[in-house]
DNA sequence: CGAACTGTTGAATAAGGTCAAACCAGGTGG
DNA sequence: CCACCTGGTTTGACCTTATTCAACAGTTCG
């Protein structure tokens, strides 16, 4: 019953400068993949890009919602909160992930940069009025949604169902495999966000988090280095621990 | 971590007979709301009415996806489960509430019917050769995957921050609002479930259920009537307890 | 009417939460 | 370059909530 921290830092950002999808570092990642290249350039046309600091609300819950796009750089935290202040993490967003909703009238949660963080943006007047014109980019918004309803499926059987200890192991390996599907080096993982967030995201206190932390370490199934880095010494043990198997 | 009870009879209904959309009960409230006449006539060309006994599996996780559809009439629950047959339900489905998915290769979760259940059925073989002739098809199914994902979170929040008598209240608020936006007459709600899957879908245990519920009779917010019935006597009083204002 | 579920109630237990103190890492300024 | 601060993290002792186990009561249906 233990309410979270203080809220974000409020301090818009202004627009950057329009997209260059020719250079887009994640464009076979985001919703732009399989657009035919006349649809390209309609979405380059309406494409602004956005910074935000660390700490930075993105969007808040209730508000009106003015815009979706791609995350291009940095960490976004997706969350709801209760009256007195109790928050859950939806989820954390990363290069190539779609921020933000086409069909919702308002947002339905808090989006906030937890690292420094470059949006693509598409202003939603826009989009919508070309929307009907793009045919494949709304199929992949669907697609998107579909696995996003998934995720957030097994992350309700993970906060209905799952002990602390499974909690932590599926989390991890949740970071793991995406890291690994993006192609990085085994073993290290690195934690943007830091131990209140990952309580948040699992339905846990921060103590509990630790605690389970200090206990797969003394299982030698893995090995924290400083506060946002973890080695996987044993992910078959992990995955072990995850499925309750 | 106790498991819940005995899986579902697993039993194939056969198909019954052709849609005829303009009979259809439900067609204001589903995926076929908002279709032209001519995406009307395509649909309900492939379209087909099956029927299902209480209890009847209606897919299994891991299945390759086969079908998506609209519910007729009846009541179907979709759940997850672990290895060791811990269950959470994902929620439940009713009249005008679309079933399935058109993107995912597998089914992702189980679906079960607890009542006697008709489906309006919509074999993927068909569907996915004139999915691009249907515009406002995939349009509406966009819009309720974005519906599906925002209640998904909502439940993320309820599974991982509220307590037991928040999870309850809310509960009760969710299907008497279904109820009532879908005029049904005041007060009386009718609980197709049982408590243990009443528990399932609020991450609680039978005994915790039946004890919230106590307290709630006992605060006179809402009266029980036999087990499949409440009367909710103090709407207001409900909605600041979900609400933990 | 009685068997078989389904739901309720009570007592004991355990998992995780709360509160408080100690610890540590990373950044700052002397 | 290193001592010092500060905020995040860990650890310990205790407490609360919800679970578990077990007995009992109510419903439903043949």
């Amino acid at each position: 019953m233990r309410a979270s921290s203080l809220g974000p830092q409020v301090r818009r950002s202004i627009p950057v400068n329009g997209a260059d999808c020719a250079q887009c570092q994640v464009r076979h990642l985001g919703v732009c993949t399989a657009l035919s290249p006349k649809e390209l350039e309609k979405v380059q046309a309406m494409a602004v890009h956005r910074d935000y600091a660390e700490g930075e609300l993105i969007y808040a819950a209730e508000d009106l919602a003015a815009m979706a796009g791609t995350l291009i750089r940095g960490t976004v935290k997706i969350y709801k909160l209760l009256a007195d202040g109790r928050q859950q993490i939806i989820g954390f967003l990363q290069p190539g992930d779609f921020v933000g909703s086409i069909t919702q009238e308002s947002y339905r949660c808090f989006a906030e940069a937890i690292t420094p963080v470059t949006l693509c943006v598409f202003p939603l007047s826009s989009l919508n009025r070309v929307l009907h014109e793009l045919p494949n980019f709304e199929h992949q918004l669907l697609k998107i949604a579909s696995q996003d309803l998934d995720q957030a499926q097994e992350w309700m059987l993970l906060l209905g169902r799952k002990t602390a200890q499974e909690r932590l192991a599926t989390f991890l390996l949740l970071i793991y495999d995406k890291a690994k599907s993006r192609g990085a080096e085994e073993g290290v993982l690195s934690l943007p966000m830091n131990r209140a967030e990952i309580a948040d995201y699992l339905g846990l206190t921060i103590e509990t988090v630790s605690r389970q932390v200090g206990k797969l370490k003394g299982m030698g199934v893995i090995q924290p280095i400083g506060n946002h880095q973890i080695e996987i010494l044993d992910p078959a043990h992990l995955r072990h621990i995850a499925e309750a198997s």
